[in-house]
RNA sequence: GGGUGAUUAGCUCAGUUGGUUAGAGCGCUUCGUUUACAUCGAAGAAGUCGGGGGUUCGAAUCCCUCAUCACCCACCA
C-alpha cells in the first residue's frame, strides 16, 4: 500500500466493480435479501442539459440511506432521471440560437422540437457522469428521461382522466403572461423586483373630485369602473353613480363600484379597475360584473383597434384629435406608451400630482426577470382544491412526514390557500398538450405559421383557408403556434383525430409530467416495478421545490393511486459559499464540485457537505472543510496500512484471528459496539451529520490517536491485531454510506468481498 | 402585511426529549524528522451560548419580550 491514499487511483476503478458487481440494480444485488422489503428512492431529476452543481452533491444523503439500507440485505432501488425542465431549457437554446444570429421564430415548431431535443441529448449523460464521480449509487438501468415514451403515455393518460373528472378545464383567466418569453407563468414561477417609478395622481373629476392615483396610466382607457371604499365619506354619496369626464380618447363613462377591499388610506382612496390587465381588478371585476377590455397584445404592444376601426371618421377636430392620440399609441411599447399618454395629459392638465419616488414591487418571471403583464386569455387550468383536500389529510395522518418537522406548517399553509394551476405554457420544449381543432368547427383559429417559402404568417384560419395560396396542411406543416378562442371545439387525443384538425400548440407546465415522476418512473399502473417499489420510502430534496414538486407528486399520487408516493420527505441543506452566502453566477462564489472532487476526492467532499449540516439549514462549504476531510480518507489509509504491515511482519495470518480478552481490547469492543447502535440510530432518525461524525471522531481520536499509539509497544502482537482488524472493518462499514471509495479501497486491500454489498453491522 | 429559521470559540457550524467542568473542523500558540499517516503527533489559548425577563432543584435547550440577519408566502391600485 502506498504511503498516502491517492483518491485518483481507486475512485473510477471502484465505481466500476461496483456496477460490474450488479450491487447497484435490486435484480443482480447479490446480498438482496427477498424477504425484506425493498428500500426506494426516485433521485430528483436534474435538467437533462445540466452540469453538476454544488447543490446536487446534496443528493448524497440519499447515497448514505440507500447503501445503508442496501448493506442492511434490502432490495434496493434508487432510480435517476433527467427532466426536459420544458422553459429553462427552451431559454438556455433561445440564448443558443441568438448566438448564432437566429430565433425561434425561424423555425416551425416540430422542427424547433426536434432541434432543441437534439441539443440536450448532445449535452445529455454530462450529469449522469458526474454523478458518478460523486459515488452516487444509482441503478442506472432504469435512468428515466422525462420525454420517455412511457411518461408522455402515462401523463397523457392522467391529463385525459383529468379531463373525464372536470379536474382539467379551459378558461380565459388572468394570467402571469411575459410578452418577452412569449408564455403563461403559473403563480410559483413569478417573483417580485422592487422598482422606483413615478406615481401619477389624475382628476378625473373635479365636482366631486375624483383624483385616481396609479402607476400605470396607459391602462386606463380600459377601465370599466372606478373603486371605493363603502365606508369611505369622500365618496360614499358617489357609490352607485356613473360620472362622466373627458379622457384623451374623449368623454368617458364611469360608474362607481364599492368594496371592502379597497384601501382608504392608499393614494386618494378611489382607485380605477382595469379587469383585462390586474389580477386584483379581474377578481372585482368577476365580482360586480364588470366587463373585461384588453389593451395589450401577446407582444407587449398596446393595441388601439378597438377605437381606431369604430372612430374611421371623425366629425370635429376634437375627434380629430383622439384619433391621433389612438393612432400614435397604438403599437407602441408598452414603457413608450406610456410617456406619450403622461405628455398628453401633462398637457391637458389631467395630472395634480407625480411622485417620482414611489417605490412598488413589479412581477417578473423567475428565471430571466422580464417583466409580466397580467393578461387575460384562454389556459388549461387544473382544479387544486379537490387534489388538496387528500394531499392535507395524507399529512396531518403521518401518511407523509417531514424531515424537519417544520415544512408540514408550510406545506398546510401552501396547500389549504391552493389556488387552480395554469398548466399550459406557450412553449414548444415540453410536451404538448393532446388537444386538436377542427378548423370546420373553429373558423376563428387564430394561427402563426411558416409558408412554404418560410415566411411567417399570422392569421384567422377561417380567413387563410380562403385563400387558394394555403391548405390545413400548409398550416399544421409549418405551425408555430395556435391560439384558440374560448369556447373553441376541442378532442382530447394524442394523435390527430383527422385532416381537418390543427393541433393544441401549448405544452404542459414541466411540473406537471415531473409531478408524476414516481408514476412515470415505475410504470404505473401495471409495471412490475410499480408492484414492488412503489409507494417509495424517502423522499429527499431542497426546500425551494417543495411546492413545484413534493407537493404535485403527492397530490398527483394520491388522484391516480390513492396512497402517497413516498413516506418521508427529507430537505436536505442548500449549499453555500463558505462564509454562507447563496451560491449565484453574479456574486462569483460558485464552487465547482467536481473541481473538488479531482483535488480532494469525492469521499472528502461527501464529508464536508454532511458534517455539520442539518436539513432545512444552509450547509456552508469551505476548500478548508474538504482538505480537512480528504486528511481523514488518508488516515483511514493508513490504519488500514499499519494493520497490513502487522500481518506481514508477523507470522500469524489474518484467518484465525481472535479479539483477546484484554481489559484494553475488550473496552475498545464495547466502545465499538456502542458506536454501532449509535451510528445505526442516527441513520435511521436521518441524523447523517451525527452519524458521520461520531465514527469520525471514533476512527480519529480513539482507534488511531490511542489505542494504536499504546498498543504499539505491546508483545501480544497477535490479540491487538485481532482487535483492531475487527474494530476497524467494523468501522470501514459504518463509514462506507459516507466515504463509499476509500472504505471499499481499503476493503479490497484486506481483500474478500466487496464492502457494498457486505452486512451492515450488528450491536 | 403574514410566516419560518438563525444568533454558541477568530471563522463555519453541531449540541436529539432541559441534567455533571458547553463540542467539532478550520485557524491560532508552543514543541516534535517516535519506520501507519507532516494529508502527522503532543500540549495549549480561546466562549458571561444576541440583550432583557420568567418557569425550574437545574436552561444554550422551555415560555415571554426586544434586537439584528437570512429566507418563504402574499402583494395595495
Amino acid at each position: 500500500m502506498d504511503s498516502t491514499y491517492s483518491h485518483k487511483d481507486h475512485e473510477d476503478k471502484i465505481y466500476k466493480l461496483w456496477e460490474e458487481s450488479g450491487a447497484l440494480n435490486p435484480d443482480t444485488q447479490k446480498n438482496a435479501d427477498k424477504s425484506k422489503p425493498p428500500y426506494t428512492i426516485l433521485l430528483p431529476p436534474p435538467n437533462a442539459n445540466a452540469s453538476l452543481h454544488a447543490g446536487h452533491g446534496m443528493f448524497v444523503v440519499e447515497d448514505i440511506l440507500v447503501r445503508y439500507h442496501r448493506m442492511l440485505g434490502q432490495p434496493t432501488e434508487w432510480l435517476p432521471g433527467t427532466d426536459h425542465a420544458g422553459f429553462e431549457t427552451q431559454y438556455v437554446y433561445e440564448k443558443h440560437l441568438a448566438k448564432q444570429g437566429t430565433s425561434r421564430f425561424q423555425f416551425d415548431r416540430q422542427t424547433l422540437f426536434d432541434d432543441i431535443y437534439q441539443f440536450v441529448q448532445d449535452n445529455s449523460g454530462t450529469i449522469f457522469a458526474q454523478l458518478k464521480k460523486l459515488g452516487f449509487s444509482c441503478d442506472w438501468s432504469r435512468a428515466t428521461f422525462m420525454l420517455d415514451d412511457k411518461v408522455v403515455k402515462i401523463v397523457y393518460d392522467t391529463f385525459a382522466q383529468m379531463v373525464e373528472d372536470g379536474m382539467v378545464y379551459r378558461d380565459n383567466y388572468i394570467v402571469n403572461y411575459s410578452p418577452k418569453q412569449g408564455t403563461t407563468f403559473s403563480d410559483l414561477e413569478v417573483t417580485y423586483a422592487t422598482r422606483q417609478d413615478p406615481f401619477y395622481y389624475i382628476r378625473y373629476s373635479s365636482d366631486p373630485e375624483i383624483i385616481i392615483s396609479t402607476v400605470r396610466p396607459e391602462t386606463k382607457f380600459r377601465d370599466t369602473a372606478l373603486a371605493c371604499n363603502p365606508n369611505d365619506p369622500r365618496y360614499k354619496d358617489l357609490i352607485g353613480k356613473t360620472i362622466t369626464f373627458n379622457g384623451l380618447l374623449g368623454p368617458v363613462e364611469m360608474q362607481i363600484i364599492a368594496d371592502d377591499e379597497v384601501d382608504m388610506e392608499f393614494g386618494t382612496g378611489i382607485m380605477k379597475v382595469t379587469p383585462a390587465h390586474d389580477a386584483h381588478d379581474f377578481a372585482l371585476g368577476k365580482k360586480y360584473d364588470l366587463p373585461v377590455l384588453p389593451l395589450i397584445d401577446f407582444m407587449g404592444k398596446m393595441d388601439f383597434s378597438w377605437y381606431i376601426d369604430s372612430h374611421q371618421s371623425p366629425a370635429t377636430s376634437h375627434e380629430s384629435l383622439y384619433l391621433e392620440r389612438a393612432r400614435k399609441y397604438h403599437g407602441k411599447k408598452v414603457a413608450e406608451a406610456r410617456k406619450l399618454i403622461v405628455e398628453d395629459m401633462m398637457a391637458e392638465g389631467m395630472i395634480v400630482k407625480v411622485d417620482e419616488k414611489y417605490t412598488h414591487n413589479v412581477a417578473v418571471d423567475y428565471k430571466t426577470g422580464s417583466d409580466i403583464e397580467p393578461m387575460v386569455m384562454p389556459n388549461w387550468f387544473v382544479a387544486t382544491k379537490k387534489l388538496a383536500a387528500p394531499a392535507i389529510a395524507a399529512a396531518r395522518n403521518k401518511k407523509v412526514q417531514f424531515v424537519p418537522a417544520r415544512f408540514e406548517k408550510t406545506y398546510y399553509d401552501w396547500m389549504e390557500n391552493i389556488r387552480d394551476w395554469p398548466i399550459s405554457r406557450q412553449i414548444v420544449w415540453g410536451i404538448r398538450i393532446p388537444i386538436w381543432y377542427s378548423v370546420k368547427d373553429n373558423p376563428n383559429l387564430s394561427v402563426t405559421f411558416l409558408d412554404k417559402d418560410k415566411n411567417r404568417v399570422t392569421g384567422i384560419v377561417g380567413e387563410l383557408l380562403g385563400d387558394i395560396r394555403y391548405t390545413t396542411y400548409d398550416i399544421l406543416s409549418g405551425l408555430q403556434s395556435l391560439r384558440a378562442p374560448m369556447g373553441a371545439k376541442y378532442v382530447v387525443s394524442v394523435d390527430s383525430p383527422g385532416e381537418d384538425f390543427l393541433p393544441e400548440t401549448d405544452t404542459f407546465d414541466t411540473w406537471f409530467s415531473s409531478g408524476q415522476w414516481p408514476l412515470t418512473t415505475l410504470n404505473y399502473p401495471n409495471g412490475d416495478d410499480f408492484n414492488r417499489f412503489f409507494p417509495t420510502q424517502v423522499l429527499d430534496t431542497m426546500w425551494d421545490i417543495l411546492f413545484f414538486w413534493v407537493a404535485r407528486m403527492i397530490m398527483f399520487s394520491l388522484y391516480k393511486t390513492g396512497e402517497v408516493p413516498f413516506s418521508t420527505v427529507y430537505l436536505h441543506s442548500m449549499v453555500t459559499d463558505e462564509k454562507g452566502a447563496k451560491m449565484s453566477k453574479s456574486k462569483g462564489n460558485v464552487v465547482n464540485p467536481i473541481e473538488l472532487v479531482d483535488k480532494y476526492g469525492a469521499d472528502a467532499l461527501r464529508m464536508a457537505l454532511i458534517a455539520g449540516s442539518a436539513p432545512g439549514n444552509p450547509i456552508a462549504l469551505s476548500e478548508n472543510k474538504v482538505r480537512g476531510y480528504r486528511n481523514f480518507s488518508n488516515k483511514l489509509w493508513n490504519i488500514g496500512r499499519y494493520i497490513t504491515l502487522l500481518t506481514e511482519q508477523s507470522e500469524f495470518s489474518s484467518s484465525k484471528v481472535q479479539v483477546s480478552s484484554q481489559s484494553e481490547d475488550k473496552k475498545l469492543i464495547d466502545e465499538l459496539n456502542d458506536l454501532v447502535k449509535k451510528t445505526t440510530e442516527n441513520l435511521d432518525n436521518y441524523r447523517f451529520s451525527d452519524a458521520a461524525l461520531s465514527a469520525y471522531d471514533f476512527v480519529w481520536n480513539r482507534l488511531a490517536s490511542d489505542y494504536l499509539e499504546k498498543t504499539k509497544s505491546r508483545e501480544d502482537k497477535e490479540a491487538v491485531f485481532a482487535t483492531l482488524y475487527t474494530v476497524f472493518s467494523t468501522c470501514l462499514k459504518l463509514l462506507h454510506p459516507f466515504m463509499p471509495f476509500v472504505t471499499e479501497a481499503i476493503w479490497q486491500e484486506f481483500g474478500g468481498e466487496l464492502l457494498i454489498t457486505s452486512p451492515w453491522p450488528v450491536y
